[in-house]
DNA sequence: TGGTTCCACAT
DNA sequence: CAGTTTGGAACCA
């Protein structure tokens, strides 16, 4: 018989020397399965300039002592693949069950033989060998097994295959959330029990709330209460095992609420056995004592990690924490709750707990939408890169650029080339390259700039001229004058053959244009886009990730080469636009990395778009020359330290759009350690200068000054904030916000590494760290007017006004008094 | 300035 | 063919 579903979860057994492969998922029906199916695991042996005959009789022989069984290789099969750009021949040498392969391979290298893939993990070969993409529909011809030792139905496939590419709409999810003993802040699995096990999930259209805990009060009614803490453990397996999601999801699950509940259902010898073979949790330490959580049959999604390693790229959050990342993506925060007083709270008052339910209740409901909301971008990187998402979504750039390679590497034959050994990796590690071009600017406040830039610049290039290693210095063309690299005319890239990183490339490119062109069609029907989005989200990042792979330590397609001439490329490319620009009489003010930013001054857009259409066309096909913007005005501040008027900062600008709003790059504003008062007053300077209002600029910097020393201005806008980055006892400075956190601290405030600290400077004499004092003890009259003056206002907008010659340095050098505030 | 140390996130 | 030590910011000389 045929059966249809979809599958998140996999793993693999080994039976009566049989390895088999596990998929778990939910059919079409709802019904959560297993389906298992043989496959053998294998790796490669490069079979060029080797004793063949020898080598066959000799690896077939082979019998490594092991664990359970010794290691043996079954068969071996003679292949042409392709390694590094050059095709060879090797041997697909089969082994008896998976552990058994790095010890064969192993043993191998020992005759001097090179051996390859021998470090893929099985499930992934399985995945990438079957062309199957989890959580998407496939298909297995075969029939159910009467078994008792799972959880759900399995079903032994002869034959597994994927035809139709679609997800299931509406995937079963239940977020989860503890709360837990801490009477200061500390996390102690062992000693300290959990207090309460939060649910949130949407089935069938109806809300899911729980919150189990066990302690007597009255309570609202999604609260239930146990007797005690192994109840508790007990009834978060019951309602897990009823509410049967497909996906579990939490913050932090996999560092935190997880092995928090493994650790205290061990104390209690509670069975946690709500695994699909009724194992419990498993944890394992991944990296610098990081951990990852899973339960078998289960799709555990910890959002932290998504979120961190790969969405998080874009999001404008100062941490990663829940409540940052919930305000940013769900414009939701957390309760205001004094999570500290929970302890106390329990043993003395319990009838105040339930706000604590409602809180941790909540916690759940922003997790649940965290993953509902990106759960669209999840499957989407899952299915370009081809492995479980539970493994995609805790992967790092470098790895999922080298997972969608090795997906891909089955079309082409490719073999992927070896890790590198640790002598490799630190050799790698103290090499660098030379990065992108800037141009610096003159400082200046411009009219009508007009700033092009090329479209994914680093991606095209690596396309467009064939870069990677399997294609570096070949022996083709060296001859060849057009593969030489610009500026580093040591290297050259085939121009003969296309190679195969360089097309794997360019699909993504072209899939992503063809996404975007999808994407506008669909937003002139009304129709929903969030879909197109993430895919072109997905597309995007992992096409500029590509670059920084090329030249990561410890990528299997390392080619630091590579790396460099694609920035070669890119600086000669950019610098041929600027002299082309020059040429043709524009003047240029700025250019960075991939853009360019020229003056109009009296020649018409036309001219600019015509000389934009001559450079596209003399680009290779995928590159492209974009109109990034026409701005009315631009300006361009001195470098801090050096002459105002000569020498410009780089990466430090602002723009003025046609609707009146502000493009600001690389300016204090939006830093923390500002004063609200500064970065205001900034932005609104900058804004009136652009606007050319710049007596209007000086006017207002003149009254807010007259303010703040008539004590007008509210102390909430002169409130500076500087985060406590370790335990204080350690500090050996006196920053004035260390200094305010002592003073917090003998009050019997919670102060601890990641506190933020809210200080005022205030009037007197000595120290400014004598001044800081704790903003809810400051009087309106106190605050220091000079200190704001010169030390929050004056800074944040002297160098604008120096673009406009409120420059002379013996202004700047007296004080507020009679220096620049003098002016005002 | 570069080398070194500390810390993510959760209660 | 489950186990690895990560990477960015803050600090310090």
């Amino acid at each position: 018989m045929q059966l249809q579903f979809y599958p998140y979860d996999f793993e693999y057994k080994v039976e009566e020397g049989k390895t088999f492969f596990y998929f778990y998922g939910r059919t079409k029906e709802g019904q959560k399965i297993a389906v298992k199916h043989h496959y053998q695991p294998f790796f490669y042996v490069a079979a060029d300039g080797i004793d063949k005959k020898q080598f066959e009789e000799r690896v077939l022989k082979l019998s490594l002592k092991a664990g359970i069984e010794p290691a043996q290789v079954t068969s071996i099969e003679l292949v042409e693949r392709n390694l590094l750009g050059k095709k060879k021949y090797f041997y697909k040498v089969f082994a008896n069950y998976p552990k058994a392969v790095p010890l064969l391979a192993k043993e191998v290298q020992n005759w001097g033989i090179s051996t390859y893939e021998k470090d893929i993990l099985y499930a992934h070969r399985y995945l990438r060998d079957h062309n199957i993409t989890p959580m998407k529909e496939v298909t297995a011809t075969g029939d159910f097994l009467q078994n008792q030792w799972m959880r759900v139905p399995v079903f032994a496939a002869e034959k597994v295959e994927q035809q139709k590419m679609e997800t299931l709409p509406d995937w079963r999810i239940l977020a989860i959330d503890l709360e837990t003993y801490a009477e200061k802040r500390e996390i102690d699995f062992k000693n300290n029990p959990i207090l309460m096990a939060g649910f949130y999930g949407e089935k069938d259209g109806k809300e899911f709330r729980k919150v189990i805990t066990w302690k007597n009060a009255v309570f609202p009614e999604y609260v239930e209460v146990v007797a005690d803490e192994a109840v508790l453990l007990q009834r978060v397996k019951e309602v897990i095992l009823e509410y049967a999601p497909d996906i579990l999801t939490g913050y932090f699950t996999d560092g935190f609420d997880f092995p928090y509940l493994q650790a205290r259902a061990e104390k209690h010898g509670v069975r946690f056995d709500l695994g699909v073979d009724y194992s419990g949790f498993i944890v394992n330490q991944a990296g610098f004592g990081e951990r990852e959580s899973k339960i078998k049959g289960f799709l555990h999604l910890d959002m932290l990690k998504f979120i961190r390693n790969i969405f998080g790229k874009d999001l404008d959050v100062e941490t990663y924490s829940l409540d940052a990342v919930s305000k940013q993506l769900l414009n939701h925060q957390k309760h205001r709750v004094e999570i500290d007083q929970l302890s106390y709270v329990w043993n003395n008052h319990p009838e105040r707990l339930a706000e604590y339910c409602a809180y941790n209740l909540h916690d759940c409901f922003l997790a649940y939408k965290l993953c509902e909301k990106l759960l669209p971008d999840m499957i989407e990187f899952t299915s370009i890169v081809g492995l479980p998402t539970f493994d995609v979504i805790r992967m790092r750039f470098s790895k999922l650029v080298e997972s969608y390679i090795m997906k891909r590497a089955m079309e082409f034959g490719v073999v992927a080339p070896n890790k590198p050994e640790n002598t490799e990796i630190s050799q790698r590690m103290d090499e660098s390259i030379q990065g992108a071009f800037v141009y610096e600017p003159t400082p200046g406040l411009y009219k009508d700039v007009v700033v092009f830039d090329f479209r994914s610049l680093y991606p095209t290039i690596i396309s467009a001229h064939n870069l990677g290693p399997e294609g570096l210095k070949c022996s083709c063309c060296v001859d060849e004058n057009k593969a030489h690299v610009p500026g580093k005319e040591e290297y050259w890239f085939c121009s003969r053959e296309r190679k195969f990183l360089p097309t794997i490339l360019e699909q993504l490119i072209m899939r992503r244009a063809e996404i975007k062109k999808e994407i506008k069609e669909a937003k002139k029907k009304n129709e929903n886009i969030s879909l197109l989005e993430a895919r072109s989200y997905a597309l995007k990042i992992l096409a500029n990730s590509f670059y920084g792979y090329l030249g990561f330590y410890a990528a299997r397609w390392y080619s630091l080469e590579s790396a460099a001439s694609t920035t070669a490329y890119a600086r000669n490319y950019i610098t041929t636009t600027i002299s082309a620009a020059q040429e043709k009489g524009f003047k240029v003010v700025y250019a960075d990395t991939d853009s360019c930013f020229l003056l109009l001054e009296g020649k018409t857009m036309d001219g600019a778009l015509g000389f934009m259409a001559e450079i596209n066309e003399k680009l290779p096909e995928q590159m492209e020359l974009e109109l990034e913007g026409n701005y009315p005005r631009g300006i361009f501040v001195g470098l801090k330290g050096g002459d105002q008027k000569l020498v410009g900062a780089k990466k430090k600008y602002a723009l003025l759009r046609k609707d009146g709003s502000l493009k600001i790059t690389g300016f204090e504003t939006v830093r923390r350690n500002w004063s609200p008062l500064s970065k205001e007053v900034q932005k609104k300077v900058l804004e009136l200068v652009l606007q050319e209002k710049v007596q209007e600029a000086l006017k207002y910097v003149k009254d807010t000054i007259k303010e703040l020393r008539r004590g007008k201005v509210p102390l909430d806008r002169l409130i500076l904030k500087t985060q406590i980055t370790r335990e204080l006892s350690s500090y050996s400075s006196f920053a004035p916000h260390v200094k305010v956190a002592q003073e917090m601290k003998q009050k019997g405030e919670a102060v601890d590494a990641g506190t933020i600290i809210s200080f005022i400077i205030v009037k007197g004499k000595g120290l400014i760290r004598d001044r800081a004092k704790i903003p809810s003890e400051v009087t309106a009259v106190e605050y220091d007017a000079e200190y704001y003056v010169d030390h929050q206002l004056i800074p944040a907008v002297s160098s604008i006004f120096a673009v406009l010659g409120y420059d002379e340095e013996a202004v700047f050098k007296e004080s507020s008094q009679t220096g620049l505030g003098k002016f005002f």
